[in-house]
DNA sequence: GCCCCCGTCAGCCGATCGGCTGATGCGGGG
DNA sequence: CCCCGCATCAGCCGATCGGCTGACGGGGGC
């Protein structure tokens, strides 16, 4: 008898998606895998975190979009931190801020929704055993990141950004978060220099582009 | 024999997604209906004109969001303008300028992703025989812009909007529509009143919202 | 212990914005 | 023919913005 640990006869799945026709479809799809099996489906990542801790299922293919309550995001954080299963992420955006964010939450794999059928069974299988799979898009960014740093908003600064993308003024905004006008052009300024603009249009509308905001 | 234009035995469909394994689930999906029949799958809006010419299917569900080319509107427009097919949305969003601007270019019914498989196939055989299918979300939207005449921007109206969000200031919108500073502050503030804003950044948050723009 | 990042605040000033009032021309529908 | 929506323009004025310079304290890393 070998030492090394086999890989489980067949992947358990449970999938999280918040639209149904694609829950439908990936099930379907998956279904003509002899090896893969889908033993869950959550439609919010509320259902998701719940599910994956009754079913202990090797991996969760998780959108990052889910409509109401918590985020993909957020979801992923908390079953990565149950340690119970690999989350495996399958959404549609390549944004940066939303592949540092799913990598820091604990995702095993980003995938996009544009990939190949065969590169989403292989990734499954792959993140099964733990290890990390990135659509080619994606793996490029991050390797631009790690090249050149890019400019991240602070915590600071992205809740003067989410107020700025309310249309408030500095002096409703200074209110709302209880500093004064002063600090708030302060962080303005930075916020102006770090998306590459010069004005608060130019700001949400950059800060929409590249979602970062919720 | 009958007068009654029998039903085609099987439904041709076209897929035109710009994910492939969204493509893949659907034809998964699909594959389970006997009656139901996918004759090709298109990537891009430009292959799906080009496909619903060449092979003449009875319906083409289409994304509005392609990515790169022409989007799904105008895909949508090429093809009900053909007269070969019938278009059937099948999308993410139920937002108001989404669905108001597929059913104007000329969509036959308009679905949402979220939506039960099942309905997916019945809406599909009705679009097939020409007849409208909406999500409920959808025919809710529609009927409260009935009720209450939404504000909808007028084209001028569009492309001031389009300058706000690349975050130019009053005097180089005049100059990028080769029109006077006032009158750009006139758009401005009609776009504020129909928008529900007193500010540029306001503006450009309800704009990403609401999905105005391109 | 020192330094750097972050968050906080101040004052100044020219440029810009937003609201207002009012006007012209053009096209379509009643 | 008149009215109305759309697009165009003008001037005025107070409020706001954006850039600049400079400052202080706390926390983390070296």
């Amino acid at each position: 008898m070998t030492e090394t640990p086999p890989a489980p006869a067949r992947v358990r799945i449970l999938l999280c998606d918040d639209h149904v026709v694609v829950r439908a479809g990936l099930l379907a799809l998956l279904g003509s895998e002899p090896d893969i099996e889908v033993v869950g489906e959550a439609g919010s990542g509320e259902e998701a975190v719940v599910l994956a801790a009754r079913l202990a299922p090797d991996v969760v293919l998780m959108d990052l979009q889910l409509g109401e309550g918590i985020d993909g995001v957020e979801a992923t954080r908390r079953i990565a931190a149950d340690g119970t299963a690999h989350v495996l992420v399958l959404t549609t955006y390549d944004t940066d801020a939303d592949i540092t964010r799913a990598i820091e939450a604990g995702a095993t794999g980003y995938l996009l929704k544009a990939e190949r059928p065969e590169e989403l069974f292989a990734a499954i299988r792959s993140a099964a055993q733990g290890r990390t799979t990135l659509s080619a898009p994606v793996a490029s960014r991050v390797m631009a990141r790690m090249r050149s740093p890019r400019p991240s908003l602070t915590d600071r600064e992205r809740d003067i950004l989410a107020q700025l993308s309310q249309g408030l003024g500095n002096r409703d905004i200074a209110r709302a978060l209880f500093i004064s006008e002063a600090t708030v052009k302060t962080h303005l300024s930075r916020i102006y220099d770090k998306l590459g603009v010069d004005t608060r249009a130019g700001a949400v509308a950059v800060a929409k582009e590249q979602r970062l905001l919720p």
